[in-house]
DNA sequence: GTCTATAAAAAGATAGAC
DNA sequence: GTCTATCTTTTTATAGAC
């Protein structure tokens, strides 16, 4: 996971909204163009790669936002179910409430599966594991430890397809809510 | 929902297996016409309307597919129990054990969601509305039904974007062998 | 109903001026 | 670092023969 360039970091929020959004194949040149306001010229001025490269751009700040941001807040201060619950909140915004599809998902589909499934794998994994720290710390067996941590992204998942497809984002919502007693039951 | 003629249905599975696994954007002609051994002159004798065409035809077939061997499940005989367990196995068959994702979740990506959404939609809630109905048969409030079918879906949903993701169809079986206790708890 | 051929548009990518 | 111009390939779609 290379940190990406100040420069090009600039013109990830665009990125990233048009690949969660339009998936891999959906998202041609001329709409990044349009998103970001550069030139097709400029645009491989700064990412010589292509799609791919942006893409890898934008899963690398992806990576770094989750640490940051999402699984800072499983290492807060409080019990497993306060940490959960301010993990949730951070998610919850990240996803403008449900109404935005998750990259990750997104990646999972076409020909972006097979370049980039390997990161989309890790960086899933290690939130799963970040979740099942916290419950074990909370003092949880191992093994189910895992099993909910996975049940964990499988509702978030689930949540934001489901939210999306009935367009309602309280399904998200709820979801969300739900999660940490959910996990700690 | 119109039903499809019998010409068109011949190229249905081939259909749904692109879309699924490519999404409405990643999938192309020349992939279409590999698949089903046709011409794309020959493609668009069958389906005038291109790929709009075959998306509506394959979204008639699978709206139909629900109905009689998902749905009918839940309408057979045995208890609430037995009837959503035989539900999840018509299921988990259908998506290859979580290897294959889901034409109405692939549809909610890219330019697809405008046109699609609404048929989407109310696929999902027929299909959600007639767990709900098993769940009220066997005693549960009406409320309460409808929050858990809805929290079946996303599982579903969920676990078939993890399976893929982490490359492990354990992750969809064990999900739908636990959903009916689940949904009955 | 299927094909070959072809056209028109869009997408991916690069060269070179500024 | 950004642009215009250009090129190549791919995609969508159609015409017309068989």
């Amino acid at each position: 996971m290379a940190k990406p360039t100040a420069a090009k970091q600039t013109y990830v929020p665009p990125l990233l909204d048009l690949f969660r959004q339009y998936g891999y194949d959906g998202v041609s040149l001329s709409k990044i163009s349009q998103a970001t306001g550069l030139g097709k010229a400029s645009l491989y001025h700064h990412f010589p790669g292509g799609k791919d490269d942006m893409v890898t751009t934008v899963l690398d700040t992806l990576d770094q936002w989750l640490q940051a941001t999402a699984l800072d807040a499983l290492e807060s201060e409080g019990d497993a179910l306060a940490r959960l619950t301010r993990m949730g909140d951070r998610i919850c915004e990240a996803y403008s409430h449900g109404q935005k599809p998750c990259m990750l998902a997104s990646l999972m589909l076409g020909s972006a599966k097979e370049n980039f499934q390997p990161q989309v794998q890790g960086m899933l994994q290690r939130w799963m594991g970040a979740i099942a720290t916290v419950l074990t710390q909370a003092g949880m067996a191992e093994s189910l430890a895992q099993e909910r941590s996975e049940e964990a992204l499988i509702a978030i998942q689930g949540a934001l397809i489901m939210a999306r497809a009935m367009d309602d984002a309280a399904i998200f919502e709820r979801t969300m809510q739900h999660l940490p007693q959910q996990l700690c039951r």
